[in-house]
DNA sequence: CATATGACTGTGG
DNA sequence: ACCACAGCCATAT
């Protein structure tokens, strides 16, 4: 493996994540490899602000489909993004879940 | 080089 | 079903 980073290889995948879809921590990071490293994906995140171009954290939500992240977006910003681009949310947590779940593992599965 | 941290996840009581 | 503890692994200090 080349120059491989860790955290671009999550912006990467993040951004490949359709409008209107989300995914989870432990799918992105299965999909790289570091399926144990699902806290790194949330730590990537972190420094999210930093990668280019940004990067749709707020489609990223953990397991149970909840917005674990509005804390650190600061307030219901995520929920409102989220919402804006057609995905529901109530009590900071994504309906039909399942529905809207978009597993890189399965979805660039070739 | 060693210790601490974290936007997670799974298992057990 | 709910709460608590442990495992995991890359980055930061």
């Amino acid at each position: 493996m080349p120059d491989y980073n860790f955290y671009d290889s999550v912006y990467q995948v993040v951004r490949l994540i359709p409008p209107g879809r989300v995914t989870s921590y432990g799918a992105v990071a299965s999909y790289l490899g570091t399926k144990g490293s699902s806290r790194m994906v949330g730590y990537a995140m972190q420094a999210c602000g930093n990668a280019n171009p940004p990067v749709p954290a707020h489609r990223v939500v953990n397991r149970q489909g909840l917005l674990t992240a509005k804390f650190h977006f600061g307030g219901d910003r995520m929920a409102e993004m989220l919402r804006s681009e057609g995905v529901e949310v109530e009590s900071d947590q994504v309906k039909d879940f399942k529905k809207v779940f978009w597993d890189p593992a399965i979805e660039l599965e070739m």
